[in-house]
DNA sequence: ATCATAATTGACAACGATACCAATATAGAT
DNA sequence: ATCTATATTGGTATCGTTGTCAATTATGAT
């Protein structure tokens, strides 16, 4: 509030305990090759005059920030704030830091986002999924740290990636569904299927119920992002067609739960006259009765281990030679199937 | 990744089409006075050799940033994301970035967090709840930018402050409560009562239920953070308390929501055996049924405000006189009171 | 055409810290 | 005591941009 006169810089430091600016700019930064009366010297001025280090002029003349770009869709949904919960805790007790920005599931507005944060010249950059504007992927082609891809294994990463095969997704739960003996089974997305990951599943998905000789007997994508409400309206409106069916997957357990609901509130009988499995493993699935049969996506864990590569890379300790990290997946085979 | 030579600067922008560098400063940044003519030749310059701004030499020189330092507890909760949203949703069409720091509910690691980002010189600071170390204090009093605390009205706030009024909250449902003829009242609280304001609504309700001549009979605070399967640990635990009770308070939806699961698990018939009431209003709780009685708190909506406010602060643009902003509670009456 | 005013452009010096290299002090070996 | 190797300290230039002020050019009024 108050900022009086300006603040006190390494040259005031130094001034006040009679050493050089560049020895107090070593101590501050904890340089080898500081004797120990220095140290002390140095560090009694700068808590007695109340020095604060400025990050940007260091940056400036050392090049490199300790700023970590992460872009993420949204935070509005139960996928990135764990990642970026796993992020942030893997950056715990080294300088670096988190600058987030939401692409609202955009790339255009990814492309942008990036544009801006490379001007603070990041450390390092943390995006999600593998599908970007070539703008993005050229802008990323300049970038000297270490750029970690979040989600999404199934495809050609730019630097490296973590996440999950979404195909491998869709394989387990159609050869569950398969295994438990449902015959007539649908699929319901959203958000008119972004992001693009969700369809690699939904493919994969398809692909596996034909070759299991039961193939997809009908689907529905709706408009706007999942919710509990739009997945009810997904049951409704397949149940509405009038076909029969004995088994639905949903692009996420937001979907699957609406779902549930829906049918708990019109007495449809889950699983006798329909199932219904979900995708993400959000802990919601496993308190509720019926517990929703899904796939749990270890996203902490992704978020953690793009974390922890961003920062072994930025340190240039045990660099991987690995580029794609693919985590693995968890059928929870809950009540609904 | 490759990253031959080092980047073009403004000199080199400047030397391409034959004008001075502070000239090409001027029309990167959209500074006014500058002819049409030169505007173009220095874009298309920019744009040949591959120019990108280098926001930290600027910042240096222009002694701010356009970084906005955000301090949340977790991310792994429903609370913290949707203010996240409306901060960055705010801030968007600005060159304001949200960098952001997780504290874990903990005053000495916010205090930590917050030293590093005041070292970026950020634009603004945005911080959860108006109780903070001494030091942090003492630190912002120094600051010179917009200081937003989110979350909670009860209290002394720094510069400006956006929430709710946590006794408010526990005042609507108190009376509800009563109203609805409970009269054996019990709450249930989590995490060893952090956030502090979780603590304001607890004393608040209480107060309001001797008000009424209703006064609370038992409450349980269990350890560790808020989730679905403590709730249930937490009704367990006052229900084998073998004390007469007919209505409980929890201090959030995850730990009513995780009761209300155990409630139907265990045949306990709600609200006819027990009443239960959540505080939060998230998504779930309309979905469900029964649907959950609960406090909504406009969690996005704060986040919107506290960025606007930042916003309007630093382009010194129509600055409110108000400091406290307290938004509207809802109380959401479902069937489980 | 002349002058006053406004718009445009440029020169220079910062901003604060650190890389690089040189100088000095200290310790250890003989 | 002398010399070498090592640890510690200091001086200077520099990172890329922009604030300040001065110089130049265009514009309009008379």
């Amino acid at each position: 509030m108050n900022n009086d006169a300006r603040a006190p810089t390494l040259k005031d430091v130094a001034a006040h305990c009679g050493v050089s600016v560049i020895s107090a700019s070593r101590v501050m930064r904890d340089a080898p090759n500081v004797s120990k009366s220095l140290r002390e010297k140095v560090e009694r001025s700068a808590q007695i005059i109340g020095y604060k280090r400025n990050r940007i002029a260091g940056a400036l003349r050392g090049q490199a920030t300790d700023l970590i770009a992460v872009i993420v869709p949204s935070m509005s949904n139960h996928v990135f704030p764990n990642i970026v919960d796993g992020i942030d805790d893997a950056l715990q007790g080294s300088q670096l830091r988190v600058v987030l920005g939401m692409s609202k599931y955009n790339d255009i507005n990814e492309e942008a986002i990036l544009r801006d944060m490379l001007t603070w010249n990041p450390a390092g950059v943390i995006l999600s999924g593998l599908e970007h504007s070539e703008k993005t992927k050229e802008m990323l082609s300049y970038f000297s740290g270490p750029i970690v891809e979040v989600m999404d294994t199934d495809g050609e990463s730019i630097d490296m990636a973590v996440g999950i095969s979404m195909a491998e997704a869709g394989i387990l739960i159609a050869q569950h569904l398969v295994a438990k003996g449902y015959k007539r089974i649908a699929y319901v997305g959203a958000w008119g299927e972004r992001p693009k990951r969700s369809v690699k599943r939904r493919v994969a998905f398809e692909a596996e119920l034909i070759r299991l000789k039961t193939p997809l007997v009908t689907s529905v994508i709706l408009d706007g992002e999942s919710s509990l409400e739009r997945g009810a309206k997904g049951i409704k409106q397949l149940l509405e067609r009038g076909i029969d069916l004995d088994a639905v997957f949903f692009a996420n357990d937001d979907l699957a739960l609406g779902a549930l609901f829906y049918c708990q509130a019109n007495d449809i009988r889950v699983p006798d006259e329909i199932a219904l499995a979900g995708f993400n493993g959000i802990e919601m699935c496993q308190s509720i009765s019926p517990r929703l049969t899904t796939v749990s996506t270890p996203r902490y864990e992704i978020g953690r281990l793009a974390g922890e590569l961003v920062r072994k890379h930025i340190g240039r300790t045990e660099i991987p030679d690995r580029k794609v990290f693919p985590l693995n997946l968890e059928l929870i085979e809950g009540s609904t199937t």
